[in-house]
DNA sequence: TCTGCCACCTA
DNA sequence: ATAGGTGGCAG
């Protein structure tokens, strides 16, 4: 699979919009069901505020993943993606089938991870169990879909991959991987938004919506842990060929590697301990994921939402139910809008950077989520997972925020910046200190930039907000029947300002990438009130 | 735990 | 041919 993206699997989820749409159907996957929440879920989810309705658009659109069921396999044993300081992908990789969308309309597509929970997992005995708090969240970043922004056509033209996004354990990272903790759970998110004027987003009425499948839930680890899954990655990830083996390769590979003999027992094998199971994910924890089962179904949300808003997006949180009420299945689909406005301030923003994190990010650990909480938001949207995790303990990250403050998050990016992913604009060189992606600056911009940016930007910022706001929906409808995802939809309103500044670079290197939290520190306090 | 290097593969 | 993605392993 990976990449490949053949076959599909994709999981459906269909649901359908968030608003109201009447539905149409989904076809797509046969097998699941889900059911859903059609569009009229949403609607129902929307709960709250609701807003909507007005769909932007956004409530008829459908989001499958691809090789849902490879993703199952994964999540049935406990999925554990490694996470090095140079960046790893993910393995399954993240790809999915949208539909409903506008032809004509141009969308931005980006992915987040946000925390799943606020604990620290560790393996033993062949299991996965919590042994603590989770550290505090890393600089939550988004990684924008490098075709973005692009039509409807585009995108239901083939699958939408993520599969270059790399997942990195370095607070510091410079090329705009996403930040994770090592031995905590994550929960991948993707945003549709409709792209303004400028191909931006986040300005005024951002319309978008969230798609979770949670079979997709992962555990970041540096090595791995339970030997199923390293068999499930060299059996299925084509760059591991090399490690399947047939015996007699192993044999030679082993004798190669040790310059001894041939080892009897083939790599994979003698590392692991039996295994026996247990997937982290699905029980323990909170939620890890949420429903097992099924599917993601799709959600299909609109709203509009200002870009803060989407990154704060609805969290996962949100939109899981609560890991109890996950097993249901279903997918949620929350819409929600909100508007924006407040965000924080510039200012607010911190940098990854500014500190590094890495050790320990001290303070804010704890703070994370509320408890209440979780799942997360998801960090940009609706929190930033990050961001909001640490919630107001965020400060510490906050601090981080500052310098984000400057950045340029996504409001400063552009799609255009996004979609690069260019490495390293120049601003952002390297050379910094990792000034880098931040935001920052400079670069240019591009008219888009704005846009993506303000997605960015919402996202953090939101977060906070929004969680503080609004409070989603969480579950409060009743579950979607989907699945695994949920999806929400906002509208904002007032976008974040735009950026003036920057652009394009904000996260050259970052590429897509953006930085959530930046936001969230903002929107911390909010929510970390709410809480 | 985590990092760096290695052989092996894919693209 | 080069560039870059994999897991194994030693440290």
């Amino acid at each position: 699979m990976a990449n490949g993206g053949d076959q599909f699997g994709l999981a459906e989820s269909p649901d359908s919009d968030c608003m109201d749409s009447p539905k149409e159907t989904k076809p797509e996957n046969p097998g699941y069901t889900l059911n859903s929440p059609a569009s009229p879920q949403t609607a129902s989810r929307q709960q709250p505020a609701a807003t909507t309705t007005e769909q932007n658009g956004m409530e008829g659109i459908k989001v499958f993943l691809h090789d849902r069921e490879l993703w199952t396999k994964f999540d049935e044993v406990g999925t554990e993606m490694i996470i090095t300081k140079a960046g790893r992908r993910m393995f399954p990789s993240y790809k999915v089938k949208v539909t409903g969308l506008n032809p004509k309309t141009k969308y931005i597509l980006l992915m987040d991870l946000v925390p799943k929970d606020d604990h620290r997992y560790k393996f033993s005995d062949n299991k996965w169990s919590v042994t603590g708090k989770a550290e505090p969240a890393m600089p939550g970043r988004l990684n924008v879909h490098p075709d973005s922004p692009a039509t409807g056509a585009h995108w239901s033209r083939q699958l939408v991959s993520f599969q270059k996004l790399k997942l990195t354990n370095n607070h510091l990272d410079p090329f705009g991987h996403i930040i994770l903790n090592s031995m905590h759970k994550y929960q991948p998110r993707l945003h549709i938004v409709k792209a303004d004027e400028n191909n931006g987003f986040g300005s005024k009425n951002t319309a978008f919506c969230t798609h979770i499948f949670s079979e997709t839930a992962f555990i970041g680890v540096t090595s791995y842990q339970n030997h199923k899954i390293t068999q499930l990655k060299i059996e299925n990830n084509p760059f591991a060929k090399g490690f399947r083996g047939s015996d007699d390769n192993e044999l030679h590979r082993m004798a190669k590697l040790q310059g001894k003999d041939f080892p009897v027992v083939p790599r994979s094998t003698v590392r692991q301990r039996a295994c026996s199971t247990g997937s982290p994910f699905s029980g323990e924890g909170r939620g890890l994921r949420g429903s097992p089962e099924t599917v993601g179904s799709p959600f299909s949300c609109e709203n509009r939402l200002s870009p803060q808003e989407l990154l704060r997006a609805p969290p996962a949180h949100y939109t899981l139910a609560p890991p109890h009420m996950q097993h249901s299945h279903q997918p949620q689909v929350y819409c929600t809008k909100r508007k924006v406005g407040e965000n924080c301030s510039p200012g607010n923003r911190q940098h990854p950077y500014k500190k590094a994190f890495t050790g320990s990010s001290p303070s804010e650990g704890e703070s994370y989520y509320h408890p209440s909480s979780y799942p997360p938001p998801p960090p940009g949207l609706s929190n930033n997972p990050l961001t909001d995790s640490p919630s107001s303990s965020d400060m510490g990250q906050r601090q981080a925020c500052m310098f984000a403050s400057s950045e340029p998050r996504l409001d400063e990016l552009n799609c255009t910046s996004w979609s690069y992913s260019s490495p390293l604009p120049s601003a952002m060189t390297p050379m910094d200190p990792y000034p880098p992606y931040t935001p920052h600056p400079p670069y240019s911009s591009s008219p888009q930039g704005s846009r993506l940016s303000a997605i960015a930007n919402q996202s953090s910022p939101t977060l906070g907000e929004h969680i503080g706001h609004h409070p989603y929906p969480s579950q409060s409808a009743a579950p979607p029947p989907q699945s695994s995802q949920n999806i929400h939809s906002r509208q904002v309103s007032p976008p974040l300002r735009e950026y003036p500044r920057y652009t394009p670079n904000l996260s050259p290197p970052l590429y897509h990438t953006l930085e959530t939290h930046t936001h969230i520190r903002c929107v911390v306090p909010e929510w970390s009130a709410a809480s």
